[in-house]
DNA sequence: TCTGGGGTCCTAGGACCC
DNA sequence: TCTGGGGTCCTAGGACCC
């Protein structure tokens, strides 16, 4: 009996994304360094003679961190989570573009597409990035899966114009460190031998799931590389950072990750949250915060019109001018999407909060998630599920924000 | 130079039920 | 008078990821 054929498994990470979508557009700002930044209108204007103009980062005023950055901005010191007014510090010059999120998405669609038309075992993490097992995909044992990677990577181009780096190895976990390794446009195989040589040299923090706190911590404790990591006692790693984390460390610096290509997954919550352009005071700033609670419940409830979901449990976040975050939230007597319905129980659950200082960010979340589908009982009645309202009733003033909104009825 | 928006998963205490 | 478990739901916070 043969045993079964190791997995092989992708990593494909489109490379600088947002950015490489707008190259596209604007082929006149290849080699260039660009950012794409949080900025409301810094859209190109078009000149009299064909050409266009665009924004530097200098020009740019406003609170906003940058979504990405080509590798020519990046070679300035600029990244993506980097405080735009900072970026503007150290690539004044740099050329600012603003978020375009439909293009993006319409992108990622297609190469999405393209590489499901070749391999159909793909997990979605997010627009840029998603995982392929290729462990069945014809002939991909016979070389570790490298004429399919590159296979891959030339679907995506012919689909998108765009490349991508594409990292292939027995798990998830060893995949997605891989296909950093050759970026941009890059392609590598790893065996399970070679992870002392190329894996353990690596930072701890280069693995998916160990983030600042963790990286800092185990820092503290002298661990700084996935090696170091690696060689750490267990039981010490268990005792520092809880039973299930600390043994998933372990296992993890260790190159071992039997977690599954997962093809579909229901959404667990959908939310709306928005940054004020200037701190916002609860009393002062009342019909203001009162506009936008408002809207971004109505968002919410069109949200999960659109995807077909109703939500038991709504919930606010608050984040104040110090930076701390605080939740609520409510969980309902019955589902709903109706817009009025979130928005009082988002009103609820503010009231629960102490609004003395000034506000930053204000979101609304609906969780407990139920498909719209699956509401209605077998024997055809409604279930319990709270009426929706015409639509504009909506947009029905809303003046209170502390305090409950008007009554539905 | 104050640091976006949209998510997932985990932990932990208390309520409540059996 | 003193002392049980297990299971599930609700709520709040936090780490982490793209």
């Amino acid at each position: 009996m043969a045993a079964p054929a190791p997995r092989l498994i992708a990593h494909l990470d489109m490379d600088a994304f947002y950015a490489s979508v707008e190259l596209l557009r604007y082929p006149e700002l290849r080699g260039l360094p660009v950012v794409i930044g949080g900025g409301r209108r810094h859209q190109p204007v078009q000149r009299a003679d064909g050409s266009r103009e665009f924004f530097r980062l200098r020009d740019y005023t406003g609170r906003g961190v940058l979504t990405t950055s080509t590798y020519e901005a990046r070679a300035l010191g600029v990244f993506s989570a980097m405080g735009t007014m900072k970026a503007a510090l150290l690539a004044p010059d740099a050329i600012l573009l603003p978020v375009d999120f439909d293009e993006y998405r319409r992108y990622s669609r297609l190469f999405k597409a393209a590489v499901r038309n070749m391999a159909p075992l793909v997990e979605d993490r997010g627009v840029d990035e998603i995982y392929i097992d290729l462990t069945d995909f014809p002939g991909a044992q016979d070389d570790q899966g490298r004429a399919a990677g590159q296979a891959l990577k030339d679907a995506v181009f012919d689909a998108t114009g765009l490349t991508c780096s594409v990292g292939i190895t027995p798990n998830k976990l060893l995949s997605k460190m891989c296909s950093e390794f050759d970026k941009p446009n890059g392609l590598t195989l790893l065996g399970l031998d070679e992870i002392p040589t190329r894996i353990w040299p690596l930072a701890a923090r280069k693995i998916n799931g160990i983030g600042p706190k963790a990286s800092e911590k185990l820092a503290a404790h002298g661990i700084h590389t996935i090696g170091e990591l690696a060689a750490a006692d267990p039981a010490f790693l268990v005792a520092n950072f809880g039973k299930s984390y600390g043994a998933w460390l372990h296992e993890a610096a260790h190159g071992r990750d039997e977690r599954p290509v997962v093809t579909y997954s229901e959404p667990v919550s959908m939310s709306r949250e928005t940054t004020f352009e200037r701190d916002l005071h609860a009393v002062r700033d009342r019909s203001t915060l009162s506009g936008i609670f408002t809207d971004l419940c109505i968002e919410l409830a069109d949200d999960l019109a659109r995807k077909g979901y109703a939500s038991k449990t709504i919930g606010i976040k608050l984040r104040f001018d110090d930076f701390k975050i605080v939740t609520r939230d409510l969980t309902l007597p019955a589902h709903t999407l109706d817009a009025r319905s979130i928005r009082r129980a988002a009103g609820e659950c503010l009231k629960r909060v102490d609004l003395t200082r000034r506000l930053r960010l204000l979101g609304v979340r609906a969780g407990n998630l139920a498909k719209l589908a699956d509401l209605v009982d077998p024997h055809g009645a409604e279930a319990p599920l709270v009426a929706q309202e015409a639509p504009a009733a909506y947009h029905a003033p809303m003046p209170l924000f502390d305090a409950a909104p008007p009554s539905q009825d």
